[in-house]
DNA sequence: GACAGCCGTGTAATCGATTAACTTCTCGTC
DNA sequence: GACGAGAAGTTAATCGATTACACGGCTGTC
């Protein structure tokens, strides 16, 4: 910035106040400044300016598991509404690891990102306190935590579960297998306490822990225990608990049923498409993002509960069979 | 900082050495140190440690898709061997367009990351210029760009390839299509090079843009020209030739034939299981970030090729039919 | 007892930006 | 012609760390 300064003839405050549009310096002068910079190939030192201004124009996004595309394209999503107010956001991976969540969040935080969307992988409250009594803004994203005290951006299963139990009710099934997420997550409980509930408690539930292995190992012990149709509350579980059926060699729909919570593109592809609850991923990872936005121009945000739709393809024998 | 130096009763220069382990400060200061560090909450700025240190422990890594799975995996690779190495993970997405990925570049370099992985989204060398212009250590990923002067890592499908051709041939197949990436890509050409190559020329190819969209569209073009074999050298674009072929009420692989060109969990779930040629991602990912972790320490890492293999499975008409 | 050498710490410069406060200069007005 | 307002630009403090250099005190040697 020195050598721009001197290149122009001006100081390094006058080549500031080009770079910023700051006040106002005869279009003349701007121009010195502009033909130095160019000259030069200068580009600005993003973390001086951040370490002056303590503003990165970076959020920071903590996910629990990337090789999950519901969270990749929530991350997608996040990125694409930042990008659009001119913000970057900085990914991090958490495993559906508590403890590597911790270390992210502290590593984000430490390179004083303006903002943190987090996607608890459970539902201790204690890192979001530590969050919150740093003053850094804070929503909660797919997930929430006990007591939670900042903006949360959800989808709201509730209708399209209850309806899917109807149908599987209807359908005559009795003996319905749930395969959960980890009861310490709040979509692990609520998922299966809602589509239970509507059930009048009729299931089994067995708690994965939202990766494909899990859900393998989940839809074998239902199956063993003679379920006939099997609810997967996440689309990796969903994987395993298709890879179990497939292995086994059962039909679909007519020796077990089979919906799964979250879709994905592959699903209407299978023979038959497998049924499914649709999450506005999308759109939830817009509304995270303007959440946490508005949160840092020092509104305060409501929570945002977006609906997931129940979609009907026929593995649990409805349709055209 | 000054604040722990005033309770510890020490200089600031002295909180710093406790910081880094450097020089010896006597086991009761550094006590003393801590117990003020702990006490206060105090956590280093991480912005200014860089400014003055010149080094952000950080890689900037610019992937062409979140939305494909293949480079999420790649992306997780990354981030684990770069954080067992103390480095933190930056991602960019370009969404396979040139101009977002040179802006994300551009972004990654002004906050001084230490080095930079990249998937170029065309074979275009002028942003691999700049970035070597800055002399900030840059390894390429999965593609390559035209004279590329910099490390490349990437897999090597000409003997999966030419295993698929011969076996489709074998198999009778006379009218073989090719739904290849873009021209401008190193991998979208190479890939159906060997294969067509392989096939003695006798292929039709039509180019997509490695998302599922063109896979659909490149496929209706194909089966309407009368093709008997489908091969797609993406795992999106295999997607949308198989909802196509699903539209249509093919029969795979008595009506046509298919296999993708790198793996995904669900290809074996489908009926029958879809043949491909799997990549060794999760190698890709971490050879890369290790060879950029050398150059960044100076040295000179070779290129890294890694080859793919051909998977059998079902759905060109080999195994169990 | 004086002096060299080492050890633990403090002082202050520095990284590359931003910006408050100040200086200069140009006009316009009476 | 003097004075004041306003515009354009400069000087220097500052953000929060790291680190070269300086300094004082202790030890050991002759």
């Amino acid at each position: 910035m020195k050598d721009v300064a001197q290149h122009a003839g001006v100081s390094t405050a006058t080549v500031s106040r080009v770079l910023n549009g700051h006040a106002a310096p005869t279009p003349e002068t701007r121009e010195r400044v502009l033909a130095a910079i160019e000259e030069l190939g200068y580009r600005p030192n993003a973390l001086a300016r951040s370490l002056r201004t303590t503003s990165t124009q970076t959020l920071g996004l903590v996910i629990s598991d990337l090789l999950n595309p519901f969270f990749a394209e929530i991350a997608r999503a996040v990125e694409d509404e930042a990008r659009s107010h001119g913000y970057c956001v900085v990914i991090g991976n958490a495993d559906e690891s508590a403890e590597q969540e911790a270390t992210y969040v502290r590593t984000l935080l430490d390179r004083r990102v303006d903002g943190l969307l987090l996607c608890p992988a459970t539902d201790d409250p204690s890192l979001v306190r530590e969050v919150s009594a740093g003053g850094v803004p804070l929503v909660l994203l797919d997930r929430t935590v006990r007591g939670a005290t900042c903006p949360v951006v959800r989808a709201d299963g509730s209708e399209a579960l209850t309806a899917l139990a109807r149908r599987l009710v209807g359908a005559g099934h009795s003996r319905i297998g749930v395969i959960a997420g980890p009861p310490d997550t709040s979509t692990g409980r609520e998922r299966s306490d809602v589509f239970t509930g509507a059930l009048g408690g009729a299931a089994q539930i067995v708690h994965g822990d939202f990766r494909q292995e899990s859900g393998s190992q989940a839809a074998a012990k239902l199956i063993d225990d003679g379920v006939t149709a099997l609810v997967a509350m996440d689309n990796l579980m969903g994987l395993g608990a298709l890879g179990e059926i497939k292995a086994r060699g059962l039909r679909i729909p007519h020796d077990i049923a089979i919906a799964v919570f979250d879709d994905q593109p592959w699903f209407p592809l299978l023979d038959p498409p497998i049924t499914v609850i649709a999450q506005p991923t999308v759109e939830m990872g817009r509304a995270a993002a303007r959440s946490l936005l508005a949160l840092i121009n020092g509104q305060q945000p409501d929570d945002v509960r977006l609906s997931a739709k129940l979609v009907l393809r026929g593995s649990c024998g409805e349709a055209e069979l």
